[in-house]
Parts: structure tokens; sequence; C-alpha cells
DNA sequence: AATGAATGAGGTTTCATTCAT
DNA sequence: AATGAATGAAACCTCATTCAT
């Protein structure tokens, strides 16, 4: 019965904030934002419902909350620790990471993808795409700028933007389809196809 | 004076059905499904919302009519007329008929995008799906096929799923990022990409 | 092609609110007044919704005109031809009578139930009730009067009120049981009963 | 302060069913099913439409509630305390308890009425009448064998009919006629001619 | 921090009624 | 006389949010 500490009670809050959006990131996965009800999360949460708005300001702000929380998921995508390996190398890391990313974090990806395809709610999104336009662009841009170092700045960009969407793709079709999708193999034979342009 | 005929009923049927299904895709897109009213619609189609459950059983019933009506905007895409040119020049077709209707049926594809992200409506559109899969799979599957003449049928399939990926992907973007998308370059890309590996 | 003389107009119009006012009873009385919608209705009279209103102000209007033709009905349970019939043998027609026309007229006894049991449209009854109250309480009392010739008037109105209760529970259970219910020997049983009474 | 302890909660829940289904069946026996709307009824017990929600799934299970709730209004009709009594007692008693019970229960009966003549929602009372079923009529059953002990079944199963039609039709007229119908007299006078045929 | 009772705006749907032809 | 397209009031129901305890 010793009296909490105060440091306590923010670990505590943490602890709860942290459950709250995870429930929420999976029950808005599963049922989409809209026919997600915070009764639903409270339920998964283990909590009542009034305890969201203790610490959620409303269900958009919890949304937005999953989505500030997201930023890791999308750095682990671009961590390249070494520094001195070349574009293709740099390439592979990426789709290795973003693969793993779809498959470790399905849940928030999903959810990503409906959000930013639902017209109404996708502004919500906006720091969350502001921040990926302004690291994944750079970065494809030099990477794709070394693996074509002849081309001027249009085509390179054309060349990411491609790049882009094949991302994009894989993961539309990943998530739409689930398990059965071979993500692996798609992701050797992107990796083959750039592999052979270099040459 | 004289009464109306069975034929004139017909006519002014299928008009306001028409013009339903306009405004619906309209609204859907731009609101996504669940935050379009039926009121909102029926404001844009300038009709009461009543009338609206004149033509259509329900809200359901309005979005998989919008579907339904979709299957010919899918079938521009896959038309080939010239069954004698290559693998090359039939994804060539193939991609300048996905951009045109892409820009054609923005809206469309709009909703398309929205709906199937959203996991509690989207199997309205299992019949399109369905459809999809019947019909642009063997065809792709052919075409690639044809291209990698020495490939095994699950190398093939990969190839398939790649491009399919691809333009799904080139479709999310272009739909999220809007009229600045430099669909024509891109596609020239692909287009290019796939001669190179031809040879 | 000659033209139609005004009475032929006449007689079109009497027998379409007829056929009307018979689908009608029949709607009524299968899915009560409020789940009975006008295109029921004019399905079953096989005609268009706008032609009721042709013939009819509303549908409290149909209902009503169902009751006001109703009134034969019910004077034909009255009807004692032979005047010098005594106290018991008028009990015996009055009930071979109305078991006839719970039997011929089943749904529109069942509709009168219905309704009268509604306390939001029972008031559409009030003639209906008013001329049963002049026209039936009247030759009970006198029913009554003779064969308890020693009684007051206030037990006399009490036979009367105890017949009554009798006729419309019978015809309330033969109502929702139907078929099964074994009118004949109740009938039989009830006037054995007022036989016993009369010594 | 202190947070509300469950079984707080639990007697708020109850209360406020309570004063629900109370204000439900005033509401309903006045206005009729259909034509009782929801606000009517929450309006009656001084509380918002969305907590009648919070506490029944639909109108309709607000009316079958109400008739969970009446098995008890039921079994007091029924309750004949002393065995040792003979039918006639038995009917007297079962007469007595009757009465009460409209007067009581007037409302209640009311709405059983207008529910059971209504075609549409008169299923939602089957249990309601299998109970009625399962309990009244073998207790008819037995009163009148002993009553009549020289007839065989069918005969003692025509009386108990027509003893139950007797009840519903007074039952029925007194909920039509409401104060000014002669309850006692009438139940007085059912009595005394059940004595007078025991003889 | 925690609960769940209570609210009410807003959405979908029904259907009697009107009206142009 | 006849049709059915068109209207809109009114009903049911959901659910994010507030609040007393």
């Amino acid at each position: 019965m010793t009296p909490r500490k105060p440091e306590d009670f923010a670990s505590i809050r943490k602890k709860s904030k942290q459950s709250i959006i995870k429930a929420a990131t999976k029950i808005f996965a599963k049922y989409g934002f809209h026919n997600a009800s915070i009764v639903n999360i409270a339920e998964k949460a283990n909590i009542s419902k009034g305890l969201i708005y203790h610490y959620f300001d409303s269900k958009d702000d919890l949304l937005q909350s999953i989505f500030s929380q997201g930023f890791p998921f999308f750095d682990e995508i671009l961590k390249i620790d070494n520094k001195d390996i070349n574009a293709i190398g740099k390439i592979e890391i990426l789709l290795d990471n973003f693969v793993k990313s779809l498959q470790d974090n399905f849940e928030f990806w999903k959810l990503y993808q409906s959000i930013v395809s639902n017209p109404t709610v996708s502004h919500r999104l906006d720091d969350f795409k502001k921040y990926y336009e302004s690291v994944f662009s750079p970065l494809l841009f030099s990477i794709f700028s070394e693996l074509y170092d002849n081309k001027d700045s249009v085509q390179i960009q054309t060349e990411v933007l491609l790049f882009a969407a094949l991302m994009d793709g894989v993961a539309f079709d990943f998530i739409i389809i689930g398990e059965k999708y071979p993500l692996e193999a798609i992701k050797k034979n992107i990796l083959k196809k750039y592999k052979s342009m270099q040459k």
C-alpha cells in the first residue's frame, strides 16, 4: 500500500494508452473505422468505454494517435545500417524490410490502407504522409540516382514513382489476398529485375 | 392527356436509375460509402430520397448496382482487338486501356478502391472480383507465357502477380495523388522495362 | 365503340369499388391495418395504387368504407323471419346465423376484431358499433325479457351482456384458433344451457 | 466520489428497465403497438429514446419483454390456494381472480388483446400463449371433469372451451367498454348459472 | 483512474399520398 | 379511368460522447 510515485502514474498511463491503441488498431483494421465502435475497442482492451475518453479526446483522436505511433514502423522499413552498400544492396534491404513490416505489422498497414482510401478520414494521415514523403522520396531518389547515373532528374523521379507504385501495389494485394500471397517470390522477382537492369 | 405507355415508364425508370447511379458514384467516391448519406445522393441527383428507395432496396443495394454496372469499365481495359499482335503489343494495349480507364472513370475506380479496402463492405465486390479473376488472370497468364516461354507456370504466375501489383499500385497512387501524377511517363517506363526484358 | 351510357360508368365505378373493398378486407385481415400497404391491396385487386385514390380519399377512408359495407353482414345475423317463434327459438336462430356469418365472412370479422382492439383506429368503427348497439341490444333485451319474465330490467340487461360476451368470446377464440375450433359443438352446448334454464 | 459498485449499476438497470416497461405498457395500450412511437414511450418514461435501446434490442424486443414480465399476472388468475375446495368453489375463485386481474392490470390486458388480434405481431405472444395453454386448459379440464363427472372427455373439452370463451368475451367487452361495464354483476350471474347446473 | 448509464444528433428506411401524363 | 414515378413526413435505430458516482 505504498503510495505510487508520479512516475508510476505516468507509466501506468502510458501502458493503458498502449493497450488501447493496440486494441483499436486491431478493431479498426478488422471492421474499418466507421464500423468499429468504441464499445468494440473497449471490449477488446478489457476496459470500459468511458476510460477510452479518459485517454483520448475522440474516436478521431484515437485514430490519429495510432498513426502518430506508426512512424517507427515506417522508419524500420527505411533502416539501412550499412551505408557503404551499393544501390542494389540498398534496394534489397528496403524490400526485405518492407516485406517484413507487412508481415509483422499486418493490421497496422491494413488500417493504413483502408484509411488512405477513405476520402473522409484520409486527412487524418496528413502528418504521416508528409513524413513519408520527406523521408522516403529522398532516399529512393538517391538510390535510383546511383543506379541510373546517366539519367536526368525527371527520369529518376519516374523511377522512384514506379518503385513506390510497385511497393504500394504489392502491399495492396497482400493485404487483400492475405497469407496466400507469395510475398517472398515476388520480392525475389523484383530484385532480380532491378539487378538485371543494372548491367 | 393520354396516359403514359409502358415504354414511357420504362424510359423514365432507366433515366432515373442512371442519374441516381451517377450521382451515387460521385458522392460515394467523394465521401466514402459510410460518410455519404442517402440525402447527399438525392440532392446531387436532384430528386427526393424516397425515389432512391423506389429504385434500390437499400444503400447497400445501390452500391452493388454501381458495381454491377461497372463490368463494362473493366472489359474495356481488357479489350485487345487485334489477336495477331505479340505479347509486348498486348501489354502496351493493356496499359493504354488501363490508363485511359483510370482517367475516364476516375470516380468509379476511386470508389472501387475505397470499397475494396473497407473490410465491412468489401464483400459487396465479390462478384466483381470474381469476374476480374476469371478474366484478367488468364489473359495475363497467356501473355506472360508467351513473353517468357522458357519459364515454368509458378514463375509465370509470379510474373502475373507482379504485373497486377504494378497496375494496382499505379492506380492506387494515381487515385490518391490525382492529376499531378505522371501517368503517361510511368506507363512508358513500364513498357520500356518489359521491352528490354524481352531480348 | 358505342359510347358508354352514364349508368354504365356508375356501374363500372361501383364494381371497381367493390373489388377494391374485397381485396382490402383480405389484406387488412391478413396483415392488420398498419402492416397492410396500399400497394399490397392494389396488387391483390390487380390495379395500380393510384386508382385506389381515385375511389377512396385515404387508407382510412377505405377502412371505413369496408365497415360501411359491413352492415348487411350484421343484419343477417339478426334476421329472424318468423316472428311467432319463442325466445329459445330466437336464440337458436341467432346462434345459427352468428356461426354461419363467422364462417362465411371470416375475413371481415377478423378485421373487425383487429380494429376494435386497436385503440388508434377503433373510432373508425363508431358508426358500426352504434348501429350494433341500436339494433342488437334491443333485440336481445326483448328475447331475454321473454325468457326470464320475472326479472327486473337490470337483471335482464346483465343477461344480455352475458350473452353478448359469450358471442364475442366465441368469435374471438374462433378467429384466433381458426378451423379447428369446434364452433358447432359449442353452439349446441350454449343452446342446451339456455334450454335447461327455461324450465 | 467513490465509483459506483456493480450492485449500484444493477439496481439502476433494474429500475430503469422497469420504468420503461411500465411506460411502454401504457403507451402501447393507449395507441396500439404500431402507433406508439419509441419517442412517445421515452417521453412517458422521462428518459431519452437512446436509453430504451440501451436496455432493449428493438421495439419488438420491448414488446416481448412486457409479456415475459406478464406471466405472473397470469399465474395470479389461476392461484387456488385451498386444494380441498370443490369444483364450484374453484370456479368462483377463478372468476374472482380473473375480474381482479382485469381491473388491476387493465393496461396489460388491453395491450394483450390488441396484440393477439393483430395478425402481424401476434406471434410475439407465442410463448405467452403456449404457457397459457399448458396451465389454463388442464386446470379447467380437471374442474369441469369434477363438475360433470358423467360426461365424456369431448364434452368436457367443449365445456372448457365454452368457459374460456365466456372469460375471453367478458375481458373483450370490459376492455372495450371500460369502467361502465358491470363486471361484478356479470361475474355473479356466471357463477349462479354454474351453481344451478350442478344440482 | 474507472464504470456504464444516459443523451441526442443523424442516418436509413417505409409508405401514404400526390401528380403528370 | 388509369398508371406508377415522385415526394417527404415520420419512424426506427446506432453510436460517439458526456457525466454522475
